[in-house]
RNA sequence: GGGCGAUUAGCUCAGUUGGUUAGAGCGCCACGCUUACACCGUGGAUGUCGGGGGUUCGAGUCCCUCAUCGCCCA
């Protein structure tokens, strides 16, 4: 770099890009990212939560590592031992999808036709090139993450410490196999937890069926009548059900909608009396077939069920209900959760008319080999025939589809693997409940503690084939006798019995088993993988190389905050809590601090199959890393999500394009303005794809580049006018009225930046700053500065403080926006190396080590504060009238002042500044000053100004300004004298309020006499 | 159905323990190339604080209720 700066080298505006590719290889380089242990030192530790390889980041994440960089260097200033741990997540169903879906429409192969080893083979390429993607986005953001450090849930380390996690588990008893109802995806063949599923309204039928009552007396019913909207499941059912006690239970529901009908506004009455209405009905018509169903029911009576020709059982259930429908239910648990229960409490058996790949099987007769939606047709075509299909009706069903594949869940019994979460989630609530973890806003440890309350056990095996494969071998035939032979000496070796399959389920620790460990047996080894959460539950301490006491896990375990998103609350918070005390026994991090959300400008949620999904990387492209990083701290609230109106680029004309529902999913765009079509992250046919992308991006974002700009040129005056900068230490007595505000200014602003971040509150940080940076040290410091700088005898303690005042707000400013401020840094310390008011010292070489600025008490001074508040206020009435009279910029304006000693003592030397600033000279202050004979005048801070209008007056101007201010005043003195005459008040508010009106009311009409005064000499001279 | 959050200027948002006539940025209007910055400067206009009720001398702020939107859970 060169030691001269001159303006070629100090461009008008800040060139993002140049300080992005300068100073993020230059701190690798020096290797301030990292971190080793060091006892002698406190450590800040934070894991990242680990993107998943899946695709590139979005917003969202832009977001959550804006905080967690914020968060790290602002600690790391403080003098930490500050340790980021990156890393990627591998996403098991997630990837796998993505991957084989990319297959299919490229190779037309299945992960069948490759086979398991080529498919992960080729899923590891895809993790290779999205790992490399997303670490290098995060650079490009500048996050200054441990990158030696740097790992994925399935690496090496990662599988290490879920082997011995897995097999903890399995030893104490604390995992298990068990036949479950799941979600199961059709398409890719595997179980999806209910978080992996959304429910879609789509349009469907629903279906009367009826099913004969075998040997039906002549007062019985002959049919029993169902309803389904999935008439195919039906070959699965085992039982007709029909509620225990039907009048109880229909009274119950009039009760309740009588409760309703009296609760309900006018407007809603109507409906429920209608429904009451149909109720009385359906007492009088169904109860009685419902009761006699009831009865035949408890006497053991079948039905015949059609197609199949199987006999089933009628039960009493209360799942029933004889408000719907026909008050009786068909049973199939095995393909339907609720009715799984029931199949539960009434000890009914299962019967599986499914194959994992959606169509049916045996089970099904001549139905078997047929899909689902074939078999619908052929089902109802068959009944129809029959005469069993009643009728049917055109319905809007909520259907659950798998996020994953898009396509509908099945519900399907089959085994899996659950961790018992009964002890587990006491422990994560009672870390919770007892302050151990922290969560920030607090409002989100209600949902957290509810969610493991219900202590439902955790299922953790996917059928899948990218994960960490069950460490489980399955023998029928052995003996314990033979394993226990077999393994003898060995403690890495377990095994329980599955009585439900009868087998042994052997676990082994790191070694795999191999199929003749047991002589004379052969062992198959489970192939389900483990759910990706389980991997990722271990990050806090799998990460620091648990189970290995190493001299990581010891000095920054358990780490210090979590940053993340309030959607994996439970899903991953709450999993690493539980497994982090589980393994390690202690906490995986004191605080969590849960950030908002980003939105779209119609309030909905981005992603990128919905096309409203912002880049980060076309951000800063455009706008640069800063801006995108101080945008989104400062929109950081804690209550609000962040809604972000987006647009889109015309690569021609740069124009600005509005996205809209419609356009946000074309492959095309044509641009308003120029009529020059582009492309979007749709295109895919090549006429499209030749265009240009256009880059999504959101106005918000200049926000940030406006600041950064407006803080790079303060610098670059500043640097501008250092060129013979001297450092020395500054006494009290040489500095001026604006360096002692400044100063006092800057100790409050660092005192509250501080305490923002402590708290999490980056949106009032990153306010703080933006005020103080462009309000007071650009609008008022960087202007007054200007004449000392000219002046040879003032110009050295003017530079001081000017370097010095920079120098903090920089480090202030360097955690939200690391780029520009290491520039600036640098830049500074080439013409001030060293800096300080008191002890000038070298200044560090880098500003991401530089230390966080300590709050000066002393400095703070409420007084000058006062002063420096009273001439802001005269400063802006002055410029006021300029404005207003349509003074011309140049022309001088002369002005007096009415007011006490006191005030013309302090006011007085300000009068360069109303010169320089408002180009307004003063001719005279105190209390007998007079008004001219032609002028404008105001109130502030206490004192009369006039502004001689001789050579400039405008009268009508005059008379508009003064007549606005006097309806102003009148309005004002109006609702005081009410609020003063208002009995109530006087006698009920406090003595010091009621005062402080009574002041305020004088001063008021004070200011009204002055101004009906005014009014009337400019009426006399129109 | 339950829970959480939101509703303040055209847009995006602040608003501390209830106490002068509610603020910022963008946008808008007027003026301005003042030797850091037009990604700028100076000034200006703009609000039934979602609706209704209540508590209080006093409510954007506290309570109830309704509406709309978003998220989570069933």
């Amino acid at each position: 770099m060169s030691t001269e700066s001159n303006t070629a080298e100090l461009p008008k505006q800040y060139d993002h890009e140049a300080a992005q590719e300068r100073w993020y290889p230059f701190w690798l380089e020096k290797g301030f990212f990292h971190s080793e242990p060091d006892p002698k030192r406190k450590p800040f530790t934070i894991v990242i939560p680990p993107p998943n390889v899946t695709g590139a980041l979005h917003l969202g994440h832009a977001l959550n590592n804006t905080l967690q960089d914020t968060l790290i260097r602002w600690r790391r200033m403080q003098g930490y031992n500050a340790l980021w741990m990156p890393g990627t997540d591998h996403a098991g169903i997630a990837t796998q999808a993505v991957v084989e879906r990319r297959i299919i429409e490229e190779e037309q192969q299945t992960r069948h036709d490759l086979g398991r080893d080529k498919l992960v083979e080729r899923i590891w390429v895809w993790k290779e090139e999205y790992e490399k993607r997303i670490l290098g986005q995060l650079q490009r953001m500048g996050c200054s993450c441990d990158w030696d450090r740097t790992r994925f849930t399935l690496d090496e380390m990662c599988a290490r410490a879920v082997r011995h996690t897995f097999y903890r588990l399995f030893k104490d008893g604390l995992v298990y196999r068990g036949t479950r109802l799941v979600n199961w995806d059709t398409h890719l063949q595997t179980a999806v937890s209910d978080d992996e599923v959304f429910h879609e309204a789509v349009m469907g039928h629903f279906w009367h069926l009826k099913y004969p009552v075998i040997g039906a007396a002549k007062d019985e019913p002959q049919f029993v009548h169902v309803a389904t909207t999935r008439p195919e499941t039906m070959l699965g059912d085992t039982a007709v059900a029909v509620h225990p006690d039907p009048a109880a239970a229909l009274a119950a529901v009039e009760v309740e909608l009588k409760e309703k009908l009296a609760a309900a506004p006018a407007k809603d009455k109507a409906t429920v009396q209608a429904q009451l209405d149909e109720l009385a009905e359906r007492r009088k018509t169904l109860l009685p077939t419902l009761i006699k169903l009831r009865d035949m029911a408890r006497a053991g009576r079948r039905v015949l069920l059609p197609l199949v020709d199987r006999e089933i059982p009628l039960v009493a259930d209360e799942w029933a209900k004889p408000e719907l429908g026909s008050g009786c239910v068909k049973i199939t648990p095995a393909h339907d959760p609720n009715d799984y229960e029931v199949g539960k409490r009434q000890s009914l058996p299962m019967v599986n008319i499914l194959n994992s790949n959606g169509t049916l099987n045996d089970n099904a007769g001549k139905y078997a080999k047929l899909t689902m939606k074939a078999a619908r047709e052929q089902v109802v075509a068959d009944l129809e025939t029959l005469g069993l299909l009643e009728k049917v009706e055109d319905r809007e069903i909520e259907l659950a589809h798998s996020d994953r594949s898009k396509t509908p869940i099945e519900p399907y019994l089959a085994d899996q693997w659950f961790v018992k979460m009964d002890d587990l989630a006491q422990s994560a609530m009672d870390a919770v409940s007892d302050g151990r973890v922290k969560i920030v806003p607090e409002r989100y440890t209600r949902g957290y503690l509810d969610w493991l309350g219900e202590k439902r056990d955790w299922p953790v095996s996917r059928q899948l084939w990218w994960g960490h494969q069950i460490p489980v071998w399955y023998s029928k035939t052995a003996s314990e006798a033979e394993l226990k032979k077999a393994f003898a000496g060995r403690d890495d070796v377990c095994w329980h019995r599955d009585e439900e399959h009868d087998q042994w389920l052997i676990g082994a620790l790191e070694e795999d088993l191999t199929e003749d460990a047991v002589p004379g047996h052969k062992l198959t080894r489970e192939t389900d993988v483990l759910d990706t959460w389980f991997s990722s539950g271990l990050w806090p301490h799998s990460t620091l190389g648990w189970p290995d006491e190493t001299p990581e896990l010891k000095y920054y375990y358990p780490t210090s905050t979590l940053i993340t998103s309030r959607d994996i609350i439970t899903l991953w918070v709450a999993r690493m809590v539980l497994l982090g005390l589980y393994n390690v026994g202690e906490i995986p991090f004191r605080e969590v601090y849960i950030h908002p959300k980003i939105l779209d400008g119609f309030g909905e949620g981005m992603s990128k199959s919905k096309g409203n999904g912002v880049d980060p990387l076309d951000v800063i492209d455009k706008f640069g890393a800063d801006s995108l990083r101080f945008s989104l701290a400062y929109l950081t609230t804690e209550t609000q999500d962040v809604r972000m109106p987006v647009e889109f680029e015309c690569p021609h004309c740069h124009a600005a394009v509005e996205q809209t529902k419609k356009n946000r999913i074309q492959p095309r765009i044509e641009c308003k303005k120029c009529g020059q079509a582009f492309s979007t992250q749709w295109a895919r046919k090549p006429e499209d794809t030749v265009l240009p992308r256009g880059l999504v991006l959101s106005e918000r974002f200049e926000l940030g580049r406006n600041f950064c700009n407006k803080l790079w040129n303060a610098a670059r005056f500043a640097l501008l006018n250092l060129d013979d900068y001297s450092p020395a230490p500054v006494s009290d007595q040489e500095l001026a009225v604006e360096d002692r505000w400044i100063l006092s200014r800057l100790a409050t602003v660092t005192a509250e930046t501080t305490a923002a971040l402590e708290t999490y509150r980056y949106g009032d940080a990153a306010r703080v700053l933006y005020d103080f940076a462009w309000n007071e040290f650009c609008s008022f410091y960087v202007e007054m500065a200007k004449g000392r700088l000219q002046d040879a005898g003032a110009r050295p303690v003017a530079q001081r403080v000017l370097a010095h005042t920079l120098d903090a707000l920089v480090r202030l400013l360097h955690p939200m926006i690391p780029f520009i401020t290491e520039d600036i840094w640098q830049r500074l310390g080439e013409a001030a190396p060293a800096r300080g008011l008191t002890a000038p010292a070298e200044a560090a070489a880098s500003v991401m080590i530089a230390s966080w600025p300590e709050v000066d008490d002393r400095r703070q001074d409420a007084e000058i504060e006062a002063r420096f508040a009273k001439f802001q206020e005269l400063l802006k009435g002055l410029r006021d009238i300029r404005s207003r009279q349509n003074i011309p910029p140049k022309a001088k304006m002369k002005f007096t002042v009415r007011c006490d000693g006191e005030f013309g003592r302090l006011l007085e030397p300000m009068e360069p500044y109303f010169e320089s600033m408002a180009g307004a000279q003063a001719t005279a202050w105190g209390a007998d000053v007079k008004a001219p004979e032609t002028s404008a005048n105001f109130f502030a801070a206490g004192a009369e100004v006039f502004v001689d209008l001789a050579d400039h007056i405008d009268i009508d101007a005059e008379i508009a300004r003064q007549t606005k201010e006097q309806e102003r005043l009148s309005g004002a003195i109006a609702q005081k004298e009410k609020q003063l005459s208002n009995e109530s008040f006087v006698s009920r508010a406090p003595a010091a309020v009621i005062e402080k009106e009574r002041a305020a009311l004088a001063q008021l009409k004070e200011l009204k006499s002055a101004a009906e005064a005014a009014l009337a000499k400019l009426s006399a001279r129109r």
